[in-house]
DNA sequence: TATTGTTATACTCTATAACTATA
DNA sequence: TATAGTTATAGAGTATAACAATA
């Protein structure tokens, strides 16, 4: 239940017979122990990986995956709330300011203070950048797509579902 | 295709009749369109959680989830170099450095210079800090249990192997 | 020249706490 | 008093580039 391998070593130095133990030579075969079975060191590892693809493959338009998606909300919610955007995002709005004012300065998105209640900021979408959005979601939709076509539909479907039950056992 | 729903909005400022539209109120039903179709969505809003709940269930160790798989791969492997252990754990060398000093500061790694080529360093857990250790991964265990108790067996295999198909068929 | 590891630097993501303004 | 949003601050995580030591 341990696979623990070579422990117990407190080893010293090594003077050089046993020398890397063959772990210094890139072809190490190295013991992961029970790290793989973890799902958080798995969904960690596959969340980097993907996002070092996105940045690869998208890094040009100047969007990382969080505004996109932030970008995404703001359209298809048109005059949403700062608050309900970051609940709906799952961030806090402390993390939410810092996006808002890139895509404001970047003129894909607009505050107005509401005019009942000027606690709140509603948020719009700048149709003035539609085109560069539209290009933008296609290129995302084709990276998604080809991230999508690693697994059969069907399994794609199972993905969504089990991560989706992964998480909804919680507070 | 698109399911924007009411886009084309350009909307002013609105006068109140429409109001926050239902989207103030916390209770808001909010558009996600495609959003959680995208697989990198997903996988950031699992892992954030399940790191979230990692640090309230274990925070008083004092080991951040990345801080806890690089010490087990130590532990694991005795000897290994930066160098092997950065490619193991997917990080690049100078994003380790920083994690290994505050292990080492911690008194739970040490770093032995190689005396054949000193440019490598080897690094060991501190066997001092077994206990320490013990418990400690016996509390990360009990908490990896309760995320994958989420799934059934075979629905915890098929994550693993999903997630699994989903970097394979990366550069 | 090439490699290991460190340092300098920078950026994103994330949060908490204190603040402003508004109600 | 309570809420929305901003700011100040902090920390982890990530990387690239330049550097020192070593080979």
């Amino acid at each position: 239940m341990e696979s623990e391998g070579r422990t117990g070593t407190g080893g010293a130095a090594d003077g050089g017979s046993r020398g890397r133990s063959g772990k210094a030579d890139g072809s190490a075969e190295i013991d992961y122990g029970e790290l793989p079975s973890y799902i958080g060191y798995l969904l960690r590892r596959a969340q980097a990986t993907i996002f070092r693809d996105f940045e690869r493959a998208l890094g040009d338009i100047g969007l990382t995956p969080g505004a996109f998606g932030i970008l995404m909300l703001i359209r298809a919610n048109p005059g949403i709330t700062q608050m309900d955007l970051a609940n709906a995002f799952g961030i806090d709005k402390s993390t939410l300011t810092p996006v808002l004012n890139r895509l404001e300065a970047g003129g894909l998105v607009r505050r107005e203070q509401l005019a009942h209640d000027r606690r709140y900021n509603a948020l719009f979408f700048e149709e003035a950048r539609k085109d560069f959005f539209e290009h933008a979601r296609k290129r995302v939709r084709q990276f998604e797509q080809s991230v999508a076509d690693r697994l059969a539909p069907d399994e794609q479907a199972e993905l969504v579902r089990l991560i989706g039950k992964l998480q909804a056992a919680q507070s």
